[in-house]
DNA sequence: TTTTGCATACCAACTGGTTGGTATGTTGTC
DNA sequence: GACAACATACCAACCAGTTGGTATGCAAAA
């Protein structure tokens, strides 16, 4: 038991003291489940885990989730409203040329990703990996919040062609989606090699690549460091 | 009962017809093993699974493993040893040229990621992903494999770049690995979209990064199709 | 204003089935 | 007959999900 000298300790339950606030469960059970997915996986993370650190019990989980599966959606869906509104308030919208934006994009994209693993790793990417062949359900809430960051990104690559022309025949969305793959990609690398700047590496190859194909036509530099 | 005419079924066993043949047991359920935690991931996988698929009983897998963890250790070695073999004797070997070897290699893993997801997707890959934070000794066995054939590709790459020098201040190992990252980071994509040509697509941009970054200076087209 | 009725939010204990793992047999091979 | 290669039977811990209940808030009736 380790257990202090509190009063009432309630034999298998939660300390009065650590109890959360009344309205705050299924917020808790969300970021816990954000963090547990990213520690161990979707499959691993047991429904007990998922209580234990958010402070609440299971029925107060069974409240607000209908099964386990239920909660790995809501968190997709979680993760992709969260994600969304990082991004829309983030400042790589400045520029006034789109290829700026673009360059911008990835530059932030690269800064988020030299912190520490948990924290920059991506919840969809990792969930989908996992349960693409056994959970439609959640494959699809992934397969939506990876595909719509993406198009967000669609628009500025878009205009970057229109006003520049491009060095290769890819167009717009193809150009999104592989940003997104490098990106994942590099997450893969880093979480093998234990290592933030194998992802880094990645990004940094992705900026060159953007910078060779807009090269010539725009102003940027056709070769330079990514910088 | 769904057991038919058989004279002994062996009761909660394997019937005598299916089952194989001595000394093939370890195999079987590495065989297994590939193909479980491609469809579910390494911890949606259990052992019970690994046996039926593998037609041997528990006694058998914990003949030739000691636990699970061992079997996902085990499951990474023999994928390094297989993909090993397999890169080895490939064809994209021929070129004299060292770039256009390692332009053989892009196109000749693309054809491979043009198949159905279960069969091109890549065993260490997934696994890492998952377990990377929570089980260090399938994590270090699936980073060997990983870059080990990173270092394949890096003998070629170095040749390409001292033959006809490179647009950017990347080395032969940063490229390497960024190739590691874009086929992994396709798989992602092709996984969460439930579609091949998201991976092929993302390995197309990279043969036109390399492309890119040797034009001018090599022979190659600077920005056609990558074909 | 109080009370009644009801919904929401949560909790502790329990359950049936599953899990990784073990102990002990049996069979084929050198 | 010794040893490896299996098979069988079993277990304790754990798993997702259920049960029956309590605390709280809120709105309408009294």
């Amino acid at each position: 038991m380790t257990q202090g000298s509190t009063g009432n300790p309630a034999p298998g339950g939660l300390e009065e003291a650590q109890r959360p606030a009344r309205g705050q469960a299924r917020t808790r059970i969300l970021d816990a489940a954000r963090a547990l997915i990213r520690e161990k996986g979707y499959s691993a993370m047991t429904v007990d885990d998922l209580c234990a650190r958010a402070g609440v019990t299971k029925g107060a989980f069974f409240h607000h989730f209908r099964s386990k599966e239920d909660l790995g959606v809501a968190a997709a869906q979680d993760w992709a409203q969260m994600t969304g509104a990082l991004f829309e308030q983030a400042p790589y919208h400045a520029p006034e040329d789109p290829l700026e934006r673009v360059l911008a994009y990835i530059r932030f994209r690269r800064d988020l990703v030299a912190g520490p693993i948990p924290e920059f790793t991506c919840v969809v990417g990792t969930m989908a990996q996992e349960i693409h062949g056994s959970i439609p359900a959640i494959r699809d809430a992934c397969r939506d919040s990876i595909f719509a960051h993406a198009e967000t990104l669609e628009a500025d690559i878009r205009a970057a062609i229109d006003k520049y022309g491009i060095r290769a025949p890819f167009d717009a969305k193809s150009l999104a989606l592989h940003t997104q793959a490098v990106i994942q990609g590099g997450f893969i690398l880093a979480k093998a090699g234990q290592d933030p700047a194998l992802a880094v590496q990645s990004v940094d190859h992705l900026e060159c690549y953007f910078k060779l194909l807009f090269a010539d036509s725009a102003g940027v530099q056709p070769a330079g460091v990514p910088a």
